[in-house]
DNA sequence: CGTAGCTTTGAAGATTTTCAACCTTAGTGG
DNA sequence: CCACTAAGGTTGAAAATCTTCAAAGCTACG
């Protein structure tokens, strides 16, 4: 718990470096927010107390869902934008002749849901990988909000542009990058999301098998293993199933060095 | 020109087929927007005369563009959104290893410069790949008159969300299909886009090169000559260089059929 | 403790890339 | 006007990468 308000700080400084200080102190934004992760949001834009109130008022909490429960499925009527709390999100879309394309891995403090406004419906599904908690931004009352305080509008544009950017890299590796770069791409962005969260960046267990790294990653499962099998033949880690230990970090970050930050965030709110 | 101005309109109502009709007139749009393909700022959102005005005076008209000029660089300091209002533009990103990705193809009345948004610089080049003309809108003054102009606000969300689809789209392509379905996609978008203009969708030029079209669609050179061979052979289309002629147009369709609406078009502003 | 699901491994096969050469076109300058 | 050149495009053959198929091992969970 402790935990995470500090890591709003972090990530809220970082993002906002070259911006103005955070006026809001602390305990405002944990009565606001609970444990939501609306630093980015609240923090860097000088809102008073009345308008962080009013943003924490609109956060609906909803009751954690269990591994494979879908948080909204292609084709549903788009609401809300939603942020991990706890656990972890697959966001997924499905083309008409069935194929499926992992779009993203939602950790903690990650937002997911952002494609759904233009067309008002879901284009993606959206499934808990494991026990998972989520809040919920209904988007109507977010516009609302924003159109009367430009910093909170100037933010929502920055998380949806951030997103663009995440995906553009992707693009690059999906579209440049050989099988053992996109795996190293995937393992070092895990790394830094869990460091930024403050859990350990070179050992954590993954949520996902290897099939949904492997479709995430434009690769057969196989492939992944053993792109796993020789990671640790090499000494860049070890990996037992889930468990994973970066024993080499360095190597890890030049294999990757292409893909400057490829896969490293989702759009964040914390 | 008149060309133009009726595609607009349909632009518009295609996009904006469950919402309010327009309210304001095209020669409002006309009066306010130049060439400039605001349309889908403008028509939808029931702003009145003044609102439309202001709109169109944030607008600056630059002058054209010539084959290889850089509309912006990577790291170049974000000031304005851009609309392509003839020619073409190819935007890219380029990794620390030299690695470049086409990220995108901007035909007339699409936008690009989002990704920008939220660091403040681009992150992505944009050059000129024949002679164009873009408009500039100010992201500054926008913002200003969205926060003022609740539609434009979401017209805005919308925009941004419809390039985080687009691109999830085009990672669907990316991470699971053949080389084949690729340019198969990668041409019927093309044959949207431009009918979509009002031009037609079975014969055009190409305004990018092979390498180009490999670079985007994560395939060799050779691969797009060879597979353009094919088609020809195959009695799909004709093509001699840059010029398209597409035969069947319900075979290249079935081609696609997986991928769904990918490529079809950017962020568009009318 | 048994079964289902995930993971690993090997071998064969397919697709795509790479390398090398040649062709075509557009533009340039004599 | 023609030849030359550079850039882009095409083609073939060899090589690499990755996938597919098949089978077996491991683990977790009921």
């Amino acid at each position: 718990m402790h935990n995470q308000e500090i890591t709003f700080f972090a990530d809220v400084s970082a993002m906002n470096a070259t911006s103005t200080p955070p006026i809001v102190n602390i305990d405002h934004l944990k009565q606001a927010c609970g444990n939501c992760s609306l630093g980015a949001l609240c923090l860097p834009m000088g809102l008073d107390d009345k308008d962080v109130d009013e943003l924490g008022r609109i956060v609906k909490r909803n009751r954690p869902l269990h591994r494979g429960d879908h948080l909204f499925r292609m084709g549903d009527p788009f609401h809300s934008i939603f942020v991990v709390k706890s656990g972890s999100v697959k966001s997924y879309s499905s083309a008409q002749d069935g194929d499926e394309q992992v779009v993203g891995f939602h950790l903690p403090g990650e937002m997911l849901g952002l494609d759904a406004i233009d067309r008002g419906i879901h284009t993606c599904a959206a499934i808990a990988m494991e026990t998972t908690a989520v809040c919920e931004l209904p988007f109507d009352r977010l516009e609302d909000l924003a159109s009367r305080l430009p910093s909170l509008q100037h933010q929502l544009f920055r998380l949806l542009s951030k997103e663009i950017n995440r995906e553009e890299e992707m693009l690059l590796v999906l579209g440049k990058k050989s099988a053992e770069e996109r795996l190293a791409a995937f393992l070092f962005s895990l790394s830094a999301r869990y460091k930024r969260r403050g859990y350990s960046d070179r050992e954590f267990n993954l949520s996902m098998s290897r099939q949904e790294i492997g479709n995430y990653l434009g690769l057969a499962v196989e492939t992944v293993s053993r792109l796993f099998t020789r990671f640790h033949e090499d000494g860049l880690l070890e990996a037992q199933r889930k468990h994973v230990h970066i024993l080499d970090m360095e190597r890890l970050e030049s294999m990757v060095s292409a893909c400057t930050g490829a896969m490293h965030q989702h759009a964040r709110m914390g």
